[in-house]
DNA sequence: CCTACCGATCGGTAGG
DNA sequence: CCTACCGATCGGTAGG
């Protein structure tokens, strides 16, 4: 208990750090002093500094899939499912704003095999969301977009959350990921407006 | 000529591996090997790393603000504009891909005051789609959705772009953005389906 | 633009 | 978890 609660201090601590500076402008040393450590001292807890980002980065891309993987394959209609998990992204990213920040912006920096195995978790997310999609396609619900597209829009407005998105704000994650819902499912462009085609 | 095209070339080369590995995961020595220059001769062309990623990055914000002004400024109703400003603003992460990932990912990287420059020109970028929804929504084109939402919309797909865009691939960056600007404007969702509410 | 070099810092190890 | 230390590499400078 001891040596795994101290372990995922150094967990934290190296979320933070990589968050707010990077995977390369974060060194072992800083990790090791916000701890109160020397800095050979992490070694007891982790064997590379590589490992320690590999593990931030999967547990990141982790909570994501679990979080909307149930939504994907439950019940109900399309728009509903979409909603949801659009909601359980924005709890995950509102819950762990860094984490989420270091699995999108630092995979890169890891060894080729590691990189393949993250894009995967990251392949499968996506996918969940190209089923929704599909789904209300299929039934009718949604147009006859590319899927594709329609896929990317949600994940850029997802994606980019930890960008600009402050949990500390006076708006929740379910109300952000609410509005999103709503322009992407109703548009942005009035319904009676022009007869016919769009004005533009 | 010489000595300037020769500085061009610094950037190019700090560009495609600032890009590729980070400002921090980048050395010196490594962009002076990609022009075939000691380590350090490059300072008889740049003053030190960081004012070299802020040119990159500096650079890369005035052409996104260079290219969508205009639009926003000009004539003609909110759709179209929005439209356009979406295909110039593809238009110029197809021609600058690695600049906008360096200019989207990096400017962390910067002192306080030079993000505080790059920040405005940002803000200012931003307020363009900002000026371009409250215009539709003025006109009676768009619904009258919280304008802030809408814009982060469009810029989360804008710029998430970088993310997964290829210039070399099938798709121009013209028709990239008509499908996003169809997307955002007309919405997911079919209109005659259901009665009165969506069905979600 | 080169060669030679600077002090500082890097990730990591040894031995306790 | 500490102290002491390793070779490698960092951004940058001097003098030509």
């Amino acid at each position: 208990m001891a040596k795994q609660g101290r372990r995922t201090e150094v967990l934290e601590a190296a979320i933070r750090l990589f968050s707010a500076r990077g995977y390369h402008g974060t060194s072992v040393r800083e990790i090791a002093d916000a701890l109160g450590m020397g800095s050979g001292s992490i070694y007891a807890h982790i064997e590379s500094k590589e490992d320690l980002l590999f593990e931030v980065v999967d547990q990141a891309a982790e909570r994501f899939v679990t979080a909307v993987r149930p939504i994907a394959g439950g019940p109900g209609p399309a728009a509903g499912k979409l909603r949801q998990a659009l909601i359980a992204h924005a709890e995950v990213v509102a819950a762990s704003r860094d984490a989420a920040t270091v699995f999108l912006h630092e995979w890169k920096a890891l060894s080729p095999e590691r990189r393949a195995a993250v894009a995967a978790k990251r392949d499968a997310y996506e996918e969940l969301y190209a089923g929704i999609i599909r789904q209300g396609v299929a039934e009718g619900r949604f147009r006859a977009v590319d899927e594709k597209f329609a896929r990317l829009l949600v994940l850029s407005a997802g994606n980019w959350l930890y960008e600009w998105y402050d949990p500390a704000g006076p708006m929740g994650p379910a109300e952000v990921a609410e509005r999103f819902a709503d322009l992407i499912l109703q548009g942005l462009q009035r319904k009676e407006t022009g007869r016919g085609r769009p004005s533009v």
